[in-house]
DNA sequence: CGGATTGTTGAGGATACTCAAGTTAGGTGG
DNA sequence: CCACCTAACTTGAGTATCCTCAACAATCCG
């Protein structure tokens, strides 16, 4: 598979390229290999040595990172469009997390040490990247002030939500997760345990929130979600 | 005090400036203006219009965002060499948090719009604030790992342990926080209240781990600290 | 049709919060 | 320089949230 042409028009409406010119464009597809990943497959695990980079055209990824005590936090969902395993921005020979694909899906990679040579040659590929990772710290400080200040309850509101607008798309019924989502995940994005989130998913479903279902989820109402999460809701009844 | 023009020397060896060349230096220094705070003063406030972006020069800066419902949360500490208020990288309008001195601080500080033109302009000094903004998404993970599986008292160790390497100064009996902290403010670290840091911080006290004091800090036994951070030693009891 | 993974629900208990005094330290003004 | 005032801190008691432990049910997959 690998060494594959690259289509140029796959990538050239995602934000990452956004006013990278077609002649760039093509210079920078030239590197690439494109990989395809079945559910449950790391596309690299914590720790490994980080010889690439990648961006996501297509499925989900999930990111997670293991305490020393074995523990599983998900540090976050990669999305079509994304780039990740870019260790070598921040200088680290390593991966800091393992990326596992929880759909099919189909990535670009490049050798790591491409990384210095498109920053230095493209200024506007360095902003574009700049202002994700930037995107990615908002969004960390985000759930940092929420695990800070809110109750388990509103984390999880807080979580779905998100997950919604990431990775939500319209049904009749609601906002449908288009991915499998465990309620143990749930438990890992938001600091508790599968336990908590099933109480709380299921007075969430008496009361029309959301539906669920083995590793389903969908949102039904969205404006009340919020209204919990912003603890402007009841709650613990 | 504004336009006063800057040396060159004082920020030469900063690692932002690394591998930019004098004469760019220069080139950025001109637009630059310095400004200095006194303990208390705010460089900006949450939610005012980000026009300018800064680099810490001497000092210690406090950041924090306050929730809706009221609740502070200090975000991080800037320390001398900092880059800070980079809202623009995050293509914001606003800040996102409040930054106070916490001690006399000295800042210089550019224009918003510069910030386009030098990312553009000088590669190097991009690929220096993108490294700048990944270390900072790493210490966001960290802490959102902390926060995800630790209890109070291994974060409030992984605290002190940060601001001990951020900003301590050896001393013969320990490691000295070298700028005024209260509990309050590793309460706001640790997601957690002033009364659980006291109770924590007197135990180790007795213990011999850190000596402590109205807004001051020592501490006497980091590598004692460390294994407690890490559930290795005892805590409860 | 088993076996495994995922999810549900209950009971009990621990961590850490809230509420409530009170104490100490530092700065300020008389 | 001392008295006072406030901000920072200490400590105790009661309690709520949420975790742990445990058993069981449902769903999926081969």
């Amino acid at each position: 598979m690998p060494h594959s042409p690259i289509n140029r028009a796959l990538v050239k409406l995602l934000p990452l390229f956004e006013k990278v010119s077609d002649q760039e464009l093509d210079d920078i597809l030239a590197s690439a290999t494109s990989r395809r990943y079945t559910a449950g497959d790391a596309v690299f695990e914590q720790g490994q040595t980080a010889d690439q980079f990648f961006v996501l055209l297509h499925g989900r990824l999930r990111v997670t990172q293991v305490t020393p005590e074995g523990q599983q936090v998900i540090v976050r969902m990669v999305n079509p469009g994304d780039l990740f395993g870019i260790a070598r921005a921040l200088r680290r020979p390593d991966y800091p997390g393992t990326a596992n694909a929880v759909s099919e899906s189909i990535a670009l990679a490049w050798p790591t040490a491409q990384w210095d040579v498109f920053m230095e040659g493209h200024p506007a590929l360095a902003v574009n990247a700049m202002q994700t990772m930037g995107g990615r710290l908002q969004e960390a400080h985000a759930r940092l002030r929420e695990m800070a200040t809110e109750e388990v309850e509103r984390r999880v509101a807080h979580a779905v939500l998100r997950l919604a607008n990431q990775s939500g798309r319209k049904e009749s019924e609601g906002i449908r997760i288009d991915f499998p989502v465990s309620k143990q995940d749930i438990a890992e994005m938001t600091g508790t345990t599968l336990h908590t989130v099933s109480r709380i998913l299921t007075a969430w479903e008496s009361a029309g929130l959301v539906r669920g279902g083995r590793q389903k989820l969908l949102v039904r109402d969205p404006h009340r979600l919020l209204l919990i999460g912003d603890g402007l809701a009841p709650g613990h009844l």
